[in-house]
RNA sequence: UGAGGUGUAGCGCAGUUUGGUAGCGCGCUUGGUUAGGGACCAAGAGGUCGUGGGUUCAAGUCCCGUCACCUCAACCA
């Protein structure tokens, strides 16, 4: 162990992927491990991936007319018992506050697992006309899930998301709404994660407890696994009716509203690793990237360098490129296969040879490539290499998703094609047994449903199909 | 909840079989030489061996209890 190095440790990618997740996640320090089993501590470098994400999110958001709010972090266990389902999907998952101020409390207090109940109760009783309508709220949160098993970012006890919550006059104003927040969640992907992804309503096994359809994106990781990346949920009036959230419309009449929620977390920062890291570590997209580009200079302490590195610095903040510039003490090399690791998309060398040729040399971390630039300018060539990179890594992983989703007309080509790492797409007959049975057999799950339906037998029992399918390994 | 495993320096570990001075690597500190892919030399700092009890002249090591964590299985809007 002694003398081996990061990269001799990660090596097998492919082979030890989880294990591969947990070193690189802890190595360049996003996280480390909780006081209490399941809780994460996001470190600087990792919290500033998230303010990426929450500002990109943000600015879509408001081009929507949703508005920020908060709301309260204990809810009252008699609100979340309102809904039937809701109340029997989370209950095992619930953390219970059963003392305060030193003495029993007469109700107990659940910390929050998602926030329908608390906001339904709330836009109860804010919501009186059918001009109050909609109302578009989100809100940037920590809730609480006692999951048995964990890992850092996909799944720990408490993580950070955000939560939207809207309510609508209706069904079809609703429905519209959740269609549309998922697309632009895979735009965000698109865009800002460099992530494609596979969007789609879920089955009934799969979907939100309230929920009367709910829409998810996944996205495909590095081993051909799928990780649920965002959701959006159509609540039809399942919260209405249960928190008492009522309009009277202009036609005179009392109406339940129609709400709709919908989230991501910092899961998606698990999802960036799973999709785009190597063995060297992290390839951040540098949309969310903390650092853009770092310069690392060599042979600092000859002639002018050091000034070169300030003044490449200073013309490429002001460029709006987030850069660092290493002067630690520590050897070029040293420094290399740090910030390589910790993902930075370009990496920026300046030494004495350069200076004297009036250049510097661009590294690229999706690619590993070098190319020369000139150091007039460079801010410019930096600023276009950032949007390359960002499309090379959409494009790489788009193509993988592509090659690896197959489809079955049998159970052991499922199996086959899970088993080998794809999205296997299949016909289904839509009973809960044969995808059940799926799960047994192939250990795979429904993941979204392909808006047409293509398929003409179930995979399972070769009746009819209702649906044609997009099963995987899950994580 | 079932099975297995691990607790010794900040991190990773050896030492436990056969009881006898608390060790190694990395990291850290100080000084120096270096620098285009994880540099080198020298000198340092740092540990009630998870925890409670027992056996013994003597326990990291043996015995009994206990706690915590990890892996697999199960569970997982």
């Amino acid at each position: 162990m002694a003398k081996e190095t990061y990269v001799e440790q990660i090596a097998d990618i492919e082979t030890d992927f989880p294990q591969w997740y947990t070193d690189v996640v802890l190595k360049t320090k996003l996280v480390d491990y909780g006081p209490v089993k399941g809780t994460m501590v996001i470190r600087p470098y990792g919290y500033a991936i998230w303010e990426n994400i929450r500002r990109e999110l943000d600015a879509r958001f408001q081009a929507l007319g949703i508005q920020n709010a908060y709301f309260p972090l204990l809810i009252p266990m008699s609100f979340m018992t309102k809904e039937a389902e809701h109340v029997e999907g989370f209950a095992p998952e619930v953390a219970v506050v059963t003392h305060a101020g030193g003495e029993k409390l007469a109700e107990p207090l659940c910390i929050r697992p998602t926030s329908e109940t608390i906001i339904g109760s709330m836009y109860s009783k804010w919501i009186q006309s059918y001009r109050d309508l909609p109302v578009r709220m989100n809100q940037w949160a920590n809730v609480m899930r006692w999951e048995k098993t964990t890992r850092p970012f996909l799944r720990t006890s408490e993580f950070l998301w955000q939560e939207g919550h809207t309510v609508h006059a209706t069904a079809e104003e609703a429905m519209r709404a959740t269609l549309q927040m998922m697309d632009v969640y895979e735009e965000f992907a698109k865009t800002c994660l460099a992530m494609p992804v596979l969007t789609g309503r879920k089955t009934e096994k799969e979907k939100f407890a309230g929920a009367e359809a709910t829409f998810g994106m996944e996205a495909m990781m590095h081993d051909g696994k799928s990780l649920q990346a965002g959701t959006t949920h159509y609540l039809g009036q399942n919260f209405a009716k249960a928190f008492d959230i009522k309009f009277l419309d202009s036609d005179g009449v009392q109406k339940y509203g129609y709400t709709t929620s919908f989230g991501v977390s910092t899961r998606l920062i698990g999802a960036i690793i799973m999709t785009h890291g190597d063995a060297r570590g992290l390839v951040l997209p540098p949309v969310v990237a903390p650092v853009q580009a770092v310069i690392v200079p060599i042979a600092a302490k000859k002639e002018g360098v050091a000034e070169a590195c300030r003044a490449l610095k200073e013309r490429l903040a002001a460029r709006g490129v987030r850069v660092v510039l290493d002067d630690s003490e520590n050897s070029p090399g040293w420094k290399f296969n740090e910030w390589e690791m910790k993902g930075v998309p370009v990496r920026i060398e300046l030494g004495p040879r350069d200076l004297q040729a009036g250049k510097c040399l661009l590294a690229r971390r999706d690619t590993l490539e070098k190319s020369e630039c000139a150091l007039d300018g460079a801010e410019d060539a930096v600023a276009s290499l950032l949007d390359e990179i960002s499309r090379t890594m959409y494009e790489r992983a788009a193509a993988r998703m592509d090659r690896r989703t197959v489809t079955a007309d049998s159970l052991d080509a499922l199996l086959k094609g899970v088993e080998g790492g794809n999205f296997v797409r299949a016909g289904w007959c839509g009973c809960r047994a044969c995808e059940d049975k799926v799960k047994e057999f192939a250990q795979a799950t429904a993941r979204v449903f392909e808006r047409e339906n293509t398929a003409e037998t179930c995979v399972v029992c070769g009746k009819a199909a209702t649906a044609t399918v997009i099963f995987a390994r899950a994580y």
